[in-house]
DNA sequence: TTGGTTCGTCACAAGGTCGTCACCTTCGCG
DNA sequence: CGCGAAGGTGACGACCTTGTGACGAACCAA
């Protein structure tokens, strides 16, 4: 189906991602190293890879970094996994041109459907870096927004808080899992937060407001229209 | 909240369970052994199963296997409860398709939120989440509902009580069981409640509200026509 | 320090939601 | 047909949820 490095050293956290790699019909190789992982990026230019935060020579930033830069994997995508707690949130993930991010532990069930998701969005031709949906354009790389071509500045906290909605459009997000999802792992608000920052979103996304929907009594929800057929 | 069936033998660690997933709001059945763990599965389908490696009557990694594998428990969650040093395991766990895992001893409150995430992957992770019933499309993920294309608004309970009445499909309910299944557990109604209910379920559905019929003297049945029969 | 920005919380108001009740309609049965 | 019971219906008030503006703490750059 796909063909996918994994650069990862703990070597349960290896087992269980080339198990269910395979099982959903995918070509894996393992890595537990940076440099093994780009000398394989290299030769074998995976569609994907799934990098590990961590590494024990260097980090999994500079290998992004690289595999970004280096014309010899061009257009691989990553994922970068990450342990609860680790200093990067998704934002300075995408930044470093991730295309997704998962937090350990995840669940195996959530991990493959990213994966799934990354690599239908290179089949599609979508570019992993800025997204169009509807009058809103969204580039996570230069954290910045567009409504209707005119820029929006938004803080760091809406831009993560509009980038968790916009990834799970079409699903509704009750409030604690936008807590755990945009505010730090530590972060001891309430849910009432959320609402006050839905609404600083809404008004700066001005016209753009209305894709984030309210769902009384279970959370908010990131969709085109009203009557958008799912 | 949820339906969670705790499959552990220890009676110590069962108690603890019990008690702190019930203040959490939620529905819980405890059993001891593989075999009554399965037909409670089976016959409940719980949203979540706790489930212990050790068990006096086989492994818990066999009734995992056996609960993803089975189709009449398709979907469940399971989470798995590993004794320090059982490490080996933990890797089986996840092959065997399990969303989590603990280690014993832990913390009543690092369990809570774990099964908090799990069982919020499961309202937000899954695609393919929108079913066609007759004129009916029901997304669940995204919390809508349309009749004939035409986009329906339901409150949170009406719509917890036509995906209830939904999942149960050609088997009557009874208002008992609607209340114990849709409202709080602490929720304290009479059981006409569920008759008003149905009646604004039914005004909003318009043309499909058909589909929910009165048994009378018994509950109410959601089905395509008026004798289907299960 | 100072001035500005960001963010969390609070209180209030508007409006939505829900449980109940009284009354009406329908059904099943003889 | 008439009766009683079960279920449908409409209205109402209590309660809950959310939007909103304001305020102060924390932070940061100059």
């Amino acid at each position: 189906m796909a063909r996918i490095l994994v650069v990862e050293d703990e070597t349960d956290i290896q087992e269980i991602l080339e198990y269910n790699l395979k099982r959903d019909g995918h070509d894996v190789v393992l890595t537990g190293t940076a440099r093994d992982g780009l000398r394989h990026a290299r030769e074998r230019r995976p569609d994907l890879v799934l990098l590990d935060l961590m590494l024990p020579d260097g980090s999994g930033t500079e290998l992004c970094k690289t595999l970004r830069q280096d014309a010899a994997t061009r257009g691989v995508r990553v994922v970068m996994l990450t342990a609860k707690g680790e200093e990067i949130d998704r934002v300075i993930g995408f930044e470093l041109g991730a295309d997704d991010y998962i937090v350990k532990p995840f669940s195996v069930r959530e991990l493959l459907l990213r994966v799934q998701a990354v690599l239908r969005r290179v089949s599609t031709g979508e570019s992993g870096e800025t997204t169009q949906f509807g009058t809103l354009r969204v580039d996570r790389g230069a954290h910045r927004v567009w409504v209707n071509g005119q820029e929006v500045e938004l803080t760091a906290l809406e831009f993560k808080l509009l980038l968790t909605l916009h990834d799970r459009r079409n699903r509704v997000q009750t409030r604690d899992a936008l807590l755990s999802d945009v505010w730090k792992i530590d972060a001891d608000v309430t849910t009432r937060t959320v609402d006050t920052h839905v609404k600083r979103l809404r008004e700066k996304l001005g016209a753009a407001g209305i894709y984030v929907q309210t769902v009384r009594g279970v959370g908010y929800r990131f969709a085109e229209r009203p009557d958008e057929v799912a």
